[in-house]
DNA sequence: CTGAAAGCGCTTACAG
DNA sequence: CTGAAAGCGCTTACAG
């Protein structure tokens, strides 16, 4: 890569238009430019009237950073992905709640700004980034435990609701989760009911809430487990067939497992499928989620639905709570058993 | 959604340290804080040593809007996919490009923010976000024909560079483009090497320039063609499965498809398997791309190799070309067959 | 309802 | 090498 000169002089951006010119065209002073751009209060109707035509002659568009400078904000919020990037492309889930935030936040007229915080580096870069005034808060998705990334918007003072548990910081920061100990035991409790003796488990990333609630949740109905019958994965579908390839030596007779999102279910299932044994018949396989894949997986898959479109809806809430100087506050949402044809 | 009420007063963000609160904590003045955080040129050791000690000590970081209004620019550039947000999660392409633009950034310190144009309302936000000055310039990505974003940034006077060319702006945009219809051109003379007759293909979206290319690549080598052997896909895998059901009813006997990317040749791939075709033995399949599904698909996908590490690379060096006053260029990049399993 | 003025936190010629 | 000062483009009390 070779290393560009920068422009010494600013460029005058080919004579953007600023406000003064919008006041001349218009007739009236800078002041009344900027309360008809401001919701127009205090402003006549002839006079906003002017304004308008003369905005739309003169192509203005208003400077965010004049703005944000005396407004203290940026009116933009980071939706800051803390993992691989490559699990930004493979799960679903993070899509549906991107989607969710982004709308949510448009009806505040709040732009939403998506960072993937996949390496180290990007940690910090992007602790830069938003701790410099670029964003008013940030939501954050999917962060491990002992991450920098935390601590570091909490010591800026950053407003910051996660998603899931923020392992060692529940106290002081805002958080919406699923009720994951509970789906759990929803899902361990119905595979039992079907009459499954044997049952497994391939857990969530054990540094991460939703990891560590789920695997509660198969404790706390099946308390004296065989560990053989727990194996961690990364919630990617890779991670499933591994798993479910090691389950499958150590416990060669198991008949149902409780694997603890749809991405890993699917590659159970094909592990399962290349070992000769039929699902549900054989075993029955329960996932988490109820993602995208979930429906669409063969044979469908019975899960359990975690309620994104909630869950986006509250981390927005809170977080827009925050910036009006609302205390922290968690939200746990329920989930739900949902019968396919896995179990 | 509940409408939060807006702080009526800035936060004074809790009193974040300014480049005043240096300066007296320093010694110095204003001015030779400034100079000591941009470069350190005309300044003495020992200012520079006082003002390095009084930012950690006060905890300072840069007001980036602040800076971005003297300087007029943010040091920031947006990384537009102009497509729905599904692709952008299902195509592993985007994936690396994402990955190689922020490293290329990165080594200049610019910071890249992604943005998901995926409906029409989306890119309305996008485009006034964008030219608001918030950032520098933008690299727009699968932007379909038609679309009014490269217009408007284009009025706009806001620095672009596109990935593939960028219909009906060839002249004025710059773009960086695998060479796509030689790309064509060798797969599918490849595929006739190999005895192949009836060689159909599985066009991608005809409002891109990798879509029309390919297809002007086949036509290349098979000028000659049966309409009913081109049937046309959004680059989507399912969209590869519905179209190579459409093939086979319109071509039974064919004996060999293009598929101009690798996520529809996986989809088409399935397809055949539904219907009883064994890959490559009663029909071969080349894909494009060289993706990450390529390799990893069952069999594993003769391809095209599209260089994207150096598309990346080429892209940013454009792009901060243009923020020095370059004109405008186009680079082409060549292409390469990958031979694997399935053809 | 409106304008004049102060000030947000920086950078950068300009003088010394 | 350094400081004082102007100015980037806005918003918002304040007076009228």
């Amino acid at each position: 890569m070779v290393t560009q000169p920068r422009p010494q002089r600013p460029r005058p951006q080919a004579g953007r238009p600023t406000m003064d010119d919008v006041a001349a065209v218009a007739g009236v002073s800078r002041g009344t430019v900027s309360r008809a751009l401001n919701g127009g209060h205090n402003v006549s109707g002839p006079a906003f009237e002017a304004v308008q035509r003369a905005i739309r002659k003169t192509g203005y568009v208003v400077n965010q950073h004049a703005r944000s400078l005396v407004t203290q904000r940026s009116d933009s919020v980071a939706f800051i992905l803390s993992e691989p990037q490559d699990r930004l492309f493979e799960d679903p889930n993070f899509n549906v709640l991107l989607r969710g935030c982004t709308r949510a936040l448009g009806e505040h007229d709040i732009t939403l700004l998506l960072t993937v915080a996949g390496t180290q580096e990007d940690r910090e870069r992007i602790g830069r980034y938003v701790t410099a005034g670029h964003v008013d808060g940030a939501l954050l998705v999917s962060d491990h435990a002992g991450s920098s990334l935390l601590q570091e918007l909490k010591d800026r003072g950053l407003p910051v609701v996660t998603c899931g548990r923020p392992l060692g910081h529940e106290r002081e920061i805002s958080y919406v989760a699923a009720d994951d100990r509970d789906g759990a035991r929803q899902m361990v409790s119905y595979l039992r009911s079907r009459g499954h003796r044997t049952i497994a488990t391939i857990t969530g990333p054990l540094d991460t809430s939703g990891g560590v609630d789920r695997l509660a949740g198969y404790y706390d109905v099946l308390g004296d487990a065989d560990p053989r019958l727990v194996v961690s994965g990364d919630y990617t579908q890779a991670s499933g067939e591994v798993a479910m390839e090691k389950l499958l030596r150590q416990v060669p007779d198991l008949d149902a497992v409780f694997v603890c999102s749809d991405l890993m279910a699917v590659g159970a299932i094909a592990a399962l499928a290349r070992a000769g044994k039929r699902v549900p018949d054989d075993v029955a396989i329960g996932g988490f989620d109820d993602s995208k894949v979930a429906a669409a997986s063969t044979p469908p898959l019975t899960t359990i639905r975690q309620p994104f479109g909630r869950i986006s809806g509250e981390m927005v809430r809170l977080l827009l709570g925050h910036l009006s100087g609302e205390p922290p506050a968690a939200v746990i949402l329920p989930t739900e058993l949902v019968v396919r044809a896995t179990a």
